[in-house]
DNA sequence: AACGAGTCCTGATCGC
DNA sequence: TGCGATCAGGACTCGT
């Protein structure tokens, strides 16, 4: 389930073999996953562009092109955003190939087609309510004041809930959202109404730190993950709740709990985190 | 306002 | 051994 680590680490793969590549051919694609616009259109407007510098927001992969607009994609729960050599057999649940000029295809694999891809102007995708509006990215500078919007923090919902909301805070999804609140010692069930300023400040700094450790880890592959190249991240053996309901608390050594919270399985120490 | 439930979807895992 | 049930969840919609 890629997040922001594994997006960005995606991102860091492709950038410097995507840049200055142009956008030969569409050799496939599947309408199922194209959001945006019809799929004669996206082959229309793709073919012969050429890629600028791939960044990221949120989970977000926007690849700017040469015509002006830009190729974004959403990965979901499952998918993958691979370089591949021509010859690499194609795998099941592979929905987009684009073949570029150095001889190499960008494809787009998701067995559960959860995620998405998107291409037009960002006026265009904006205006077509595509690219929602998303809220401060842990990587940024400024992230250290989050939640600057009073409504977050004065909001009754469950702190869990809004660190999943892309709205409050871009690129957390619940592998990440746990560790955080483990690190910051924060029970995921709190409202975030009850957070003193200094929790806020511990949580915004876990943050940063739990998605700055994953990515010089190149990301966690849990299941489907894969980096730009297909191989597996690392970052799963260090997760220190996510996936251990029922085994010892790092910290303390009791037994690490799971319960569903904001309709997701939230697992955490019952003991360290309040 | 904010929650839960349902929806999309496939694959891993579990119980019989 | 094999098969059906269950669970996983990002983002969205809908009902309460």
């Amino acid at each position: 389930m890629p997040e922001l680590p594994e997006v960005e680490t995606i991102v860091r793969d492709l950038r410097p073999h995507l840049r200055g590549r142009r956008l030969e051919a569409v050799l496939s694609l599947n309408p199922v996953v194209l959001r945006f616009p019809s799929a004669d259109s996206f082959r229309a407007a793709a073919e012969g562009a050429v890629f600028g510098a791939l960044t990221r927001r949120g989970k977000f992969i926007h690849a700017p092109l040469s015509s002006g607009d830009q190729l974004v994609v959403h990965l979901g729960m499952t998918g993958t955003l691979t370089l591949e050599e021509e010859a690499a057999p194609v795998r099941p649940h592979t929905h987009l190939r684009l073949r570029l000029d150095s001889g190499r295809e960008l494809r787009y694999r998701d067995p559960r087609r959860f995620g998405r891809v998107l291409l037009g102007s960002a006026r265009q995708l904006a205006k077509a309510g595509l690219l929602p509006p998303l809220g401060p990215d842990p990587l940024d500078r400024t992230f250290h004041a989050w939640p600057e919007n009073g409504q977050v923090r004065r909001s009754r919902r469950v702190v869990k809930a809004v660190l999943l909301d892309q709205r409050a805070l871009a690129g957390c999804g619940n592998i990440y959202a746990d560790e955080a609140l483990f690190l910051a010692r924060l029970r995921p069930t709190r409202t975030a109404a009850s957070l003193s300023a200094s929790q806020w400040a511990r949580l915004g700094a876990a943050l940063t730190v739990v998605m700055r450790e994953a990515i010089r880890r190149r990301g966690t592959s849990f299941s489907d993950y894969r980096d730009g190249f297909g191989a597996r991240g690392e970052a799963y053996e260090s997760l220190l709740v996510y996936g251990r309901a029922g085994l010892p608390c790092v910290r303390c050594g009791r037994t690490l709990v799971s319960r569903r919270t904001a309709g997701r399985a939230t697992v955490y120490c019952r003991w360290c985190q309040r």
